[in-house]
DNA sequence: CGCCGCAAGTTAAGCGGTTAACCACCCCGT
DNA sequence: ACGGGGTGGTTAACCGCTTAACTTGCGGCG
């Protein structure tokens, strides 16, 4: 059943059945009709790799994600596999599990298999790697990289946008003490979160003392020893921006523990918008990092620089927003607690006076 | 930065270059070195279309689900990526989205691209589809199908073994009257579960009445619907078997608005033992589906009916198992009522006797 | 009427490997 | 001295498709 069965069958070469299946030449309709009707009748499926061979056009791509389980990461593959599929590519699912070296085998195997580009949602990145593709020209996408180039895009998302959004929401609420929950040190994403948050308290609470910040490891875990920590501490802070969801739930839990009520003691922001956190008890109000709109971008700009040639890579924003739910409220204990002393301090500052 | 280029820098041929990378026959060790340092110095990469055309054998195999961002799969595909990975096999990620034609758009591309092998892990089949792959010789493996056959394999998850220690469990902690929220009547997995337990209570239980079955979406949303009809139903279980855990979570929400305390006013088993069973409020008692065994098997199974074609497929079972958590205790208010109503009962009797 | 140009197909040369068949050489036994 | 067989490598035919270049036939135009 291959190419020249179909060709002998409608008795014609193999040129024109090559023609009428990918519409590169004009083909008479009666001939275009003998062509398809011999395809069915022989149920012929064209090879893709025979194709691919002699074209030197491939109709795959490379996605290489961190780790498919960890949840931010399975609506992002989502769509992105979603968007190649209707543009006709096939996708190869690639898992680093963080890991460099498995990342760089990949990368060889997908060069090996010619792929038409590579959309590289990692947050750990080799720069061999990419100087790898790079040199063999690979149209590539980055999430977060910064780097534009030829051949190369970059979806940037606007932590910033989203975590402005969250200190105002909690300031506007009323609350003066935020602390944050930062993300390990050495991922970008965790710093450029860290850097948003101190900035935005920066801008709106000027007077207030600097920010606790805690550091924890993006899972769960991570979340509930900060949470600890924070409850060791000798002030509590009334509000929370925390830089991932998973550890917000952690840190949510922890509180729950120590016999905390959200949002009446504490008010807490997460960050990513996993499925969860909607359904978390209570669910969770958080900075949406649009993922399937992140994965849509991604591969719009490598389809770009795939069709083109030799084309520049753009850089692409995508803003990250609040989700209000129900774990952030006006932080009225402390309010009251605030007022009350206030109201003692100036009773005694009163009685001072009177005693003068 | 081809075939020939080593060979010509190596000086020798292109078939010895060939034998050397495959290791398909013997060369000298100082042939063996010339070329190995030939294909380092020229950074070739061998071009995998062409080998899998010459060869006939490719390292792709094809990997349907039927939704990733469910969060059943990640995890599965995670195990599955794994194990292709270690095995020299990539794996082309298909989200059929419960879309039968699109599975079908999908099939026929993986034999275009002549995949080494199929798992298909998806809940919903055409046969039609089964029947394009077993003509096309395309070694498969299912999940729960129970159809075998040549080059086809099925590992089947012993749901029933799962179901059986859950409702063992919840009968020795004293519950006498326990439901079940099941999945959708169409999902074969749904309905073997709901089987299992009919089973299982018919075999601890034979003298209760007959236990309530409410039916869900397999979603969040469709377990707190469900609990909403049990909690209005004149007579609340004291516990409940639910077929996922995500609807196992919605319920647990909906019980929990409506007052109810878990698990001392009903007890709660989930299915599945996703990521975030361990991590609800309180940590969700539930049967493990142990997906990277699932996954690992599959390939294994797999790989078994790639390697000698013409093989008949075997059929791997794997077992389910109770995770005990906290979502579930003695019906301790449950009983106390009855040990209540009884006294008053007797009590009644009493004074009927007295009267008498 | 002869020639041009276009329309509709065909021919055949790759694409970059694999591998069966073949060859040259050398060692060894008789 | 000579044939046989093993060793280490080469030759070249393919795998199935694409596509540039070429052919053929025909209508239109000067």
């Amino acid at each position: 059943m291959r190419i020249k069965d179909v060709a002998r069958e409608a008795g014609v070469s193999t040129a024109t059945v090559s023609h009428v299946i990918n519409n590169t030449k004009y083909v008479t309709d009666v001939t275009r009709e003998r062509v398809l009707r011999a395809i069915k009748s022989c149920n012929y499926y064209a090879n893709a790799h025979a194709r691919t061979l002699a074209s030197g056009r491939s109709n795959i791509i490379g996605l290489l994600v961190s780790d498919i389980s960890n949840p931010f990461f399975p609506e992002l593959v989502k769509s992105i596999e979603d968007a190649a599929f209707e543009r006709g590519y096939n996708v190869i699912l690639v898992n680093t599990n963080y890991d460099a070296r498995r990342a760089a085998d990949y990368v060889r195997r997908l060069i090996e298999l010619n792929v038409a580009g590579v959309a590289l949602m990692t947050t750990e990145l080799d720069s061999k790697l990419i100087d790898e593709l790079a040199a063999r020209k690979v149209p590539v996408v980055f999430h977060n990289v910064g780097t534009t180039g030829e051949h190369m895009s970059d979806v940037m998302v606007d932590y910033a946008s989203g975590i402005e959004e969250a200190v105002e929401h909690l300031v506007s609420l009323g609350h003066r003490r935020i602390a944050h929950i930062a993300g390990p040190g050495l991922f970008r994403s965790a710093a450029i979160r860290r850097q948003a948050f101190l900035d935005s308290i920066a801008r709106h609470l000027s007077d207030a003392p600097s920010p606790a910040i805690y550091e924890g490891d993006f899972k769960f875990d991570g979340g509930r020893r900060a949470a600890g920590e924070i409850l060791a501490a000798n002030e509590l802070p009334t509000g929370l921006v925390v830089a991932n969801d998973l550890m917000a739930l952690g840190a949510m839990h922890e509180f729950r523990m120590a016999g905390l009520k959200i949002p009446q003691d504490i008010s807490i922001v997460g960050f990513d918008d996993i499925t969860f956190a909607a359904l978390s008890q209570p669910p969770l109000t958080t900075v949406c990092s649009p993922r399937a709109e992140i994965g849509k971008k991604a591969i719009d700009a490598l389809m770009a620089t795939i069709k083109q040639s030799g084309s520049a890579g753009e850089e692409v924003r995508v803003r990250t927003y609040l989700v209000v739910r129900e774990t952030t409220a006006t932080p009225a204990r402390a309010i009251a607690l605030e007022a009350e002393q206030s109201r003692k301090l100036s009773a005694a500052k009163t009685r001072t006076q009177l005693k003068a």
